[in-house]
DNA sequence: CGGAAACTGACCTTCCGGGTCAACTTACGC
DNA sequence: GCGTAAGTTGACCCGGAAGGTCAGTTTCCG
């Protein structure tokens, strides 16, 4: 978008730095989420404040620039796999915990997910993506009493955005601590069934 | 603290002033946390900003002055209540569900347990209260085995603080999906013995 | 009534980050 | 090489939000 097919071609020096820019950003994007301030994406990038804005228009363009390297790509492998399992249990299992391990790992993630860029259509579909495959797996869930049938599909998404929350505005907990948490969250709504008498 | 018990007695004006504003904060830092603008809770007041600086020296002052009547009190009702439960699991559950209550409905409960003022003794003296008895409960949960055993006293505090930013930072839900949420947690962490077959 | 106490509005300060621009530097076609 | 358009940049402005301050005025009360 914007600045890539437009017009003449860049000038070599814009070239690598529209390149340099991108790369800073993947990394810096990644590792402290999209909302960390241009000029430190610039300073790793080697670069000034300026040029990001000569070359992307502003922090929306660079997200759109590379977002799908940062996150976009990962959550909808994620959606995909879980896609593929058969079993409703397993699904859940696995895209509870995928999602929190992509969440754990990726703060550019929760920002996507909190919809930080509302006036990105590229950045809302994203959203809308997993908004969708919420409604499958509580469907699924359901269907094979396999999740408590009192659980909706907002109690999913607010697990996933309450999530999001939490880890950009606390402290991030040891991993084991957290990974122990996600099994929590599972039991919580999963549907026990009454054993098989 | 501060203003309150030093020097000669405050003139009938200041005295009224100073009332007002603490009846005006109790209702401002209730509904709307400890962190909302003092200008606001002078407003309520009908005082003007800096007459909360004369007679309290700053929100500091003026949280410690009030933080019983706002969230303190409650908060220890809950405790003596919870230890007065004989039952651990509905210990527990009573414990959690009245926390998550406050949480909902004081916001200001939250600023306390996310300790936004840490160099105030007094809200920390809260706070340390607070985990105390999340020890005694997590060992009660153990000693019965109504709790699952690698449910750790740092999870049930992680519990109470992710909700607390969740609240403070996210979309309120609403009253019923929030009750129903707790009702998944509980699920979650107590021990489902093996049906006493 | 006089002076001390108290109040207040307007102001300062700091922080933060987005965004802009005139002046400088660099690439590159001729 | 050199002219010039493209590109870069540091320094700047902006807005918002909030804590904190103070000179000038009002109010109390002995």
């Amino acid at each position: 978008m914007g600045a890539a097919s437009s017009g003449s071609p860049l000038r070599a020096d814009a070239r690598r730095n529209a390149d340099q820019i991108r790369r800073a950003a993947m990394d810096v994007f990644r590792d402290r989420g999209l909302t960390v301030p241009l000029e430190d994406v610039a300073a790793a990038a080697g670069v000034s404040k300026a040029t990001i804005f000569n070359r992307f228009g502003g922090r929306v363009g660079l997200v759109e620039a590379v977002i799908d390297e940062v996150v976009a790509a990962e959550l909808s492998r994620i959606v995909d796999r879980t896609r593929s399992i058969a079993d409703a249990q397993e699904q859940m299992a696995y895209y509870v915990t995928a999602i929190r391990d992509l969440q754990y790992s990726r703060p550019a993630a929760n920002d996507v997910l909190l919809q930080e860029f509302p006036h990105s259509p590229q950045l809302m579909a994203i959203c809308h993506a997993a908004e969708e495959i919420d409604d499958e797996l509580v469907a699924a869930g359901h269907a094979s009493s396999t999740l408590r049938p009192e659980f909706t599909r907002d109690d999913l998404h607010a697990l996933v955005v309450d999530n999001a929350i939490a880890l950009k505005h606390g402290a991030r907990p040891r991993r084991a601590d957290y990974d122990r948490r996600t099994g929590f969250i599972l039991e919580g709504i999963r549907a026990h069934k009454p054993s098989p008498a």
